[in-house]
DNA sequence: AAATTAAAACTACGAGTGTAGTCGTTTAGC
DNA sequence: GCTAAACGACTACACTCGTAGTTTTAATTT
């Protein structure tokens, strides 16, 4: 498993589309994009070259069409961010992490339930 | 409750030690950092006074001595921290949050009997 | 009081980020 | 084939971050 790359706040939101679906040519992600976020349309291209560059995508010329697709999972970033976060807010043990949640009451009833089962059936 | 200031991977550092007994004066801090980091005594200082400007803690001066001291909780910091980055991994539901720790078996058996307690308490 | 010293404040600097403008090349219509 | 339009590549710029050196200030020693 290559470790993945530091991926930022922005890009993050970029790969999200494209984890969502791929590939995708640029303008299609900037369509998808310009719905939630006000970035100017070279923004997104920045974010897109500079994901290239960090090997989190990789980019494929067809005739005139460039299309963009992730070379990391989400599963992957997913578990590199969380780690990153257990250990700086949390110092790395997951307890205080769902004592925090739950008593934000961020946990919702199907949540619980969803949970439970998990636990029953994962060891 | 004023809203926390963004406060930085290697500031939390800092604030740590300080959220874990304060006021403090520098010398002690750099100390007690000096057993995990390998920083230079001028890159604490300097983190200290970008958390003064950010005005995450307050510093103190009787006669010579300067004191440092948290003006933000860690409580608040914690939440702070946890809405972000619930936000950007998780698109701010819990749900797939428990499940992704619970899959990656970080949970211990004493986390669950904790976590169920509370559940069984709060509402 | 002058010299020494210790700590805080200021300065620095390269890499990364958010944000976007400009350049250059390829494609497609006239 | 030439000009315009599209799009990716390159350039830019201010700000933050990690990291630390230099200057100033203030206290302590002689």
């Amino acid at each position: 498993m290559p470790k993945t790359p530091d991926i930022t706040e922005s890009e993050w939101k970029v790969m999200k589309v494209l984890w969502a679906r791929s590939p995708q040519p640029a303008y299609d992600i900037i369509e998808e994009l310009s719905k939630r976020e006000q970035w100017h349309p070279n923004t997104i291209k920045t974010l897109l070259s500079r994901l290239h560059k960090k090997k989190a995508l990789k980019i494929t010329k067809y005739k005139n069409l460039y299309l963009y697709e992730p070379l990391v999972s989400e599963e992957a970033c997913v578990q590199a961010e969380s780690e990153t976060f257990l250990n700086r807010v949390f110092g790395g043990s997951v307890k205080p992490l769902l004592v925090h949640f739950a008593k934000k009451q961020k946990l919702t009833t199907s949540d619980l339930e969803e949970l439970k089962k998990l636990l029953r059936e994962g060891k």
